[in-house]
DNA sequence: CCCCGTATGTGAACACCGATCACATGGGGG
DNA sequence: CCCCCATGTGATCGGTGTTCACATACGGGG
């Protein structure tokens, strides 16, 4: 008994628990082992039971992809808060870059557009204000700051996914320390946007 | 008769009317619909026929891949060929813009890792010679030069995905003209890169 | 020319998947 | 207290990738 908890009919907490299981699965299997099944089998419930919290499959992956978000945004909320002003762009650019390449199967998820389904409102809650912030950082303003923002969006985001699933991944150094600097290096060249430290820093 | 090709029992071309049958289904149903049993019910064999000349799903995926990026690189040629010497690296990234945005499915398909072999050499024998050809359009040498090949493809690559498959594609005009002058626009902010002509020309 | 080896195509099967539905259970509000 | 309804179950359906024993016929060696 002790600490055990009850084995009772209802779950009480079901829809997290599958939430934690697809998690699991995702990050070591892929997007193909995320399985409503499997999902089932891990927390020990019945596969039907899955569909009383999620209407179906791309639900379940909407699910798991707005915790994505949610933990990116983290990330880049502690990456900024630590920075001074003028290096906030790099900041979020290297933040962003390391959840792609630490957590890239979830990293992927977040994008996967037949999967998820990109207009749910609780992801878009989630998702939209990380452009907006991104926008703030770039120190320009009206039409120029949002080029900026998208174009500095743009830059991470296909180092990150070039670095992920592309013939790019052999073209950078295998080991994932000397891979981030090489991909932080890249990024650097887009002066001005990430040029805040002197090169020989990076 | 006239015409018809006879109903024999050996099909004579298999293997590519199974690619062209998948091509189909890719272009106007996402990767979902390109399934082993559609494919074989387009070109009227068995299902198990396909993997006579595929060993699974993925190599079918793979040779999909394979005949998108040669579709990408005569795009890419041709882009060059009709570009002034200072204009290459901006004519690269247009056609690589425009292929991506009129081809989403394709396009997405050839970077997806888990559905397509990386390290399938006739795919790799079409795809890495393109960043090779981009290096040279970058006009640096030596690391600036694979730097700068490397961030140009990012740039371009990451615009891509983000117009074909985030929240962006909401930020962005919906009009397929205006959506396409818009990207290219931003793509001009990154300077040095892209700025072959005036602002106003874009 | 025929004949057989072999590449190619078939049909039936298996395990797994997402999804649905009638039914079982039991917690919480009238 | 009791009953309603959210939650969980088990059986079932159609579809999928893949395999395997078997059928067919193309093409080269006698």
């Amino acid at each position: 008994m002790a600490g055990e908890k009850a084995k009772t009919y209802h779950h009480g907490d079901l829809r997290n628990a599958l939430l934690k299981a697809a998690l699991t699965l995702l990050r070591d299997g892929g997007q193909d082992a995320v399985t409503t099944r499997a999902c089932a089998k891990i927390v020990g419930c019945a596969p039907s039971a899955v569909f009383r919290h999620f209407a179906d499959r791309r639900a379940l992956a909407t699910g798991l992809a707005t915790e994505g978000y949610r933990l990116l945004g983290a990330r880049m909320d502690r990456a900024t808060a630590a920075a001074p002003d003028s290096g906030r762009m790099r900041a979020i650019g290297e933040a962003y870059l390391d959840f792609a390449l630490t957590d890239a199967h979830l990293f992927r998820l977040m994008f996967q557009g037949d999967l998820i389904g990109l207009d749910n409102p609780d992801l878009r809650a989630v998702s939209e204000p990380l452009l907006a912030r991104t926008a703030d950082a770039t120190g320009a303003d009206g039409d120029a700051q949002s080029d900026l923002a998208i174009l500095a969006w743009a830059v991470v985001h296909g180092l990150a996914r070039l670095a992920i699933d592309s013939q790019l991944a052999r073209q950078v150094p295998a080991d994932p320390d000397a891979r981030r600097l090489a991909l932080l290096r890249i990024m650097g060249r887009t002066a001005p946007l990430f040029q805040d430290q002197p090169a020989s820093s990076v």
